[in-house]
DNA sequence: CCGTTAGATTGATGCAAATCAAATTCCAGC
DNA sequence: GCTGGAATTTGATTTGCATCAATCTAACGG
């Protein structure tokens, strides 16, 4: 997003910034708090998440290096909805509202991509609408492991970016269930997984595994 | 969100916007069609669904007068996830991204409005990602209701702003589902029904319904 | 008026996935 | 190599809601 930005604007940008680091486990904001400004991730892993109020958790996001969150909060002046934690050790970028607004009035390329940006968080908020009414357990899981591999339809070798119990929060199904369907997958040798690798042995068969189980199988 | 729109450029951006009239039923765009601009909604109510391989369908938004469609298309060159039909007689004003984008170089107000826009929409976003991972249907059905009314807390008569099967799928429910769960409220006695008109008589309890169902009901 | 049709209700049944309840396996650190 | 806690797997059971299948109602054109 500030690839575009001249030099001088973004040198200006960084001096108003700060740096936070964390520690696994540490808690950014949560739901209801505001944030500081727009926050990028420098390394690490951070989740966002929805809790329910009995401690059920429905993670939103991962956000890794060179992500951000927080920007609809530069333009609506409301708490975030979500809570951000971090998963790893990890460095946030702090920049606040104030420069960056600045930088949107005289800089027209980055507005661009400010605008650009959100609309992509929009589009994939949309897929994943998407794939939570009207695809089933299954599907998710499939075409999540295939969203992980770079497009093309070799063999290849992914790895979750995360714990599977985090993993399955992301995808909206009970860990348990993600367990199951990952052997199930692994079962018609469509994936082989090993801890957190997934070789992905049949990727035109994983984009199109929706109900349909097999020939001979379970269905 | 063109409320900031000095009228000079206004102008401008009308001279370059077309209309286009709308019967009952008739389709604006299908999932992988492109827009021809911005869409606004002048009268009438337009629905934005996803639609499954098999014919379901879930509703995102429905957009009233007033109210625009397709901003993130502006940004993105690609098409639309969505399909978007009319479920009245409407009329939508077509403003092309050209003249849109030129004022978003010139115009930081308008550009500000914009972003603030997209913001809402990105938290609306949330919110049913929010509604529908984490609460019931009951729950979801009660707060939709609570949200027609303005804030407040009197007894307060709402309609309906479409068919119940649309309000239904918009709730990511089934019509029959949704039907018992008014049925049930009314029981209750927190709502009365009739037709599209909906009284909600106890807005406190209604925004509190969630999975309790009564001190000597059906829990 | 009456037939037609879209919308709404009601009851019976089915199912995907959650939840509950133990095992296991995996590491990290001692 | 042990040991303890976290992550993962596996099986049994429950459940919320969808689906299927009839009605039923109301508005509207003839």
């Amino acid at each position: 997003m500030f690839r575009q930005v001249p030099r001088q604007g973004l040198a200006e940008l960084m001096r108003q910034a700060h740096s936070q680091e964390l520690r696994r486990g540490e808690i950014v904001v949560q739901p209801g708090e505001r944030l500081p400004g727009l926050m990028a991730v420098v390394y690490g892993l951070v989740k966002l998440s929805l809790r329910g109020e009995h401690g059920e958790e429905r993670i939103l996001r991962l956000v890794g290096p060179g992500d951000t969150f927080g920007e609809a909060r530069l333009f609506l002046d409301r708490p975030v909805p979500v809570q951000a934690v971090a998963l790893t050790d990890s460095l946030l970028a702090i920049i606040p509202a104030e420069p960056l607004l600045r930088l949107i009035e005289t800089d027209s390329r980055f507005t661009r991509a400010m605008l650009a940006s959100m609309s992509q968080r929009l589009n994939a908020l949309v897929a994943d609408f998407e794939a939570l009414t009207l695809h089933g357990a299954r599907e998710r899981v499939a075409s999540y492991l295939d969203s992980l591999a770079e497009p093309g339809s070799g063999s290849v070798a992914v790895v979750l970016p995360a714990p599977k119990n985090v993993i399955a929060s992301r995808l909206g199904v009970a860990k348990e269930t993600l367990s199951r369907i990952l052997h199930e997958l692994a079962q018609q040798g469509l994936i082989a997984v090993k801890r957190r690798e997934v070789t992905l042995l049949d990727r035109p068969a994983l984009a199109a595994a929706g109900g349909h189980a097999w020939p001979d199988g379970g269905e």
